[in-house]
DNA sequence: GCCCATTTGTGCGTATGTATG
DNA sequence: GCATACATACGCACAAATGGG
């Protein structure tokens, strides 16, 4: 073992310690350790990691227990392993990492996506309840307006709802620095897990005049409205998220998952 | 072990026959086996399966090789497992699964789809290649194009590919047949895999004349069309589906995947 | 409430197969 | 050919939840 994967090795060590709890089983600990190794960026893409039998010797696990974490790694995509060759932290060897999880609308290449650049109107706490308020089943939620500028062809409004609590980078980031940030990387750090799941709501609307205005529609325009409620893992709620779209000649692609490839393999 | 049980083991084991090959792992083979008997209807929802003791004992598997092939079939959302109590077909205990993946309007209760009526208008073989052959990359393409009318209120008009030598049942069934048919039954029973992932492409446009003639509305309609790219499993395409949906009032619900649940646990 | 057989869930250790370099 | 490393498979022991007596 060299150098590198010593101190792998080491470094998890450490995180298993705050993972390992009653009620926890160890190969779900191992799993959420190198979740979040990878997540906050710790342990980057391409990275290779020390061998089973190695970490038999250094953890207090068995090799069984170690393949059984890693197999669910496998599956979530985010690490890969090669017979014969070792195990590696996955990458993103595009930027499509880096794309927003909704407002992807196809370029005329066919290949990419529209540029978005993301303006913060409003962060504010909501008293009152809506369709967020069965979905994050939190105490207080936070609601964080945009408006995206698609290209330079067009706006569209967006209002953000999570649990400050749960997403607690919403709630503390300074807007000037929450607007350049990926929401979608920011949940992956805070949650170490991807987006899994999303239900997404599709209606045609008239807008309110504010929204109107905000995104330099006329009075009274028609357009999309999306409503998106997000999970993660399995089935646990991480925002709601409402999108209004005005007209336009643009092809948008839904999202499936947060764990999307951009259009390469699709 | 009672009678059912002995019955659903030798069912079984006649089943793993046919999946065990050189090459396919053993916890590979019985997934297969136990999908497939489900898939086709002769394993019914909330039947109780053997326990892991029990098919040790009769199939020439371990005990570890049956729970890593149980465990798959529980992330599948096929079986149901709960300790010291046994293991169970998964069941729709409501009509949701007979739910179409499309086309799930909202109705005025807010928790259900308005109904959807199907109707077969032609059912051909493309030669022209277009956007589904990259995805479905198979020799020949069947196209069947339907009416679907939403409750009384307006239809949508549908296109979908798919490869018959794949899923046969579209090739073979009569146009009769096939009308009163759930598209995504029928794909589940030919491939024992549910609908795991889709790509959805939105765009705003005006409907061709001859589209607009058969759903009933006025000639140079603009409305929403629908592009979807539809895969079983971690990634295998099956079919590709145009939809042609005319301005409307209500709420379209986009599908994540095949497993969905519908509106209740939303 | 308690005990107990049943059944799944977790964890360990070992052996062997197969791809990689 | 050979060592390495992951993949599959087996078997065992014990923990934890369930359901009935």
């Amino acid at each position: 073992m060299d150098q590198d994967q010593a101190s792998i090795g080491a470094d998890l060590q450490r995180r298993l310690d705050h993972y390992v709890r009653p009620g926890i089983p160890k190969y779900m600990a191992m799993r959420d350790a190198i979740a979040h190794a990878v997540a906050d960026g710790s342990w980057v893409p391409g990275l290779r990691l020390p061998t089973e039998v190695e970490w038999a010797a250094t953890l207090p696990l068995s090799i069984g227990t170690i393949q059984r974490a890693l197999r669910m790694l496998v599956d979530e995509g985010i690490i890969v392993r090669q017979q014969g060759s070792g195990t590696f932290v996955a990458g993103q060897p595009d930027e499509s990492m880096h794309a927003p999880l909704h407002c992807r609308f196809i370029d005329d290449s066919g290949t990419g996506y529209l540029p978005v650049y993301p303006k913060i109107v409003d962060r504010h706490d909501v008293k009152e309840p809506g369709p967020w308020t069965d979905h994050l089943r939190c105490p207080r939620t936070l609601c964080i307006e945009r408006v995206l500028a698609i290209g330079d062809e067009f706006s569209v409004f967006s209002r953000f709802y999570a649990d400050p609590q749960r997403l607690s980078a919403f709630q503390s980031l300074p807007l000037k620095k929450l607007a350049n940030e990926n929401f979608k990387e920011l949940i992956m750090r805070d949650t170490a897990q991807a987006i899994g799941r999303m239900d997404q709501y599709l209606s045609a609307r008239r807008f309110e005049a504010p929204i109107c205005k905000a995104i330099g529609v006329r009075s009274g325009t028609c357009g999309q409205r999306l409503d998106i409620r997000a999970y993660v893992g399995k089935g646990s709620p991480v925002y709601y998220q409402e999108l209004f779209i005005p007209p336009n000649e643009r092809v948008l692609h839904l999202a499936r998952d947060g764990r999307d490839r951009g259009l390469a393999e699709g």
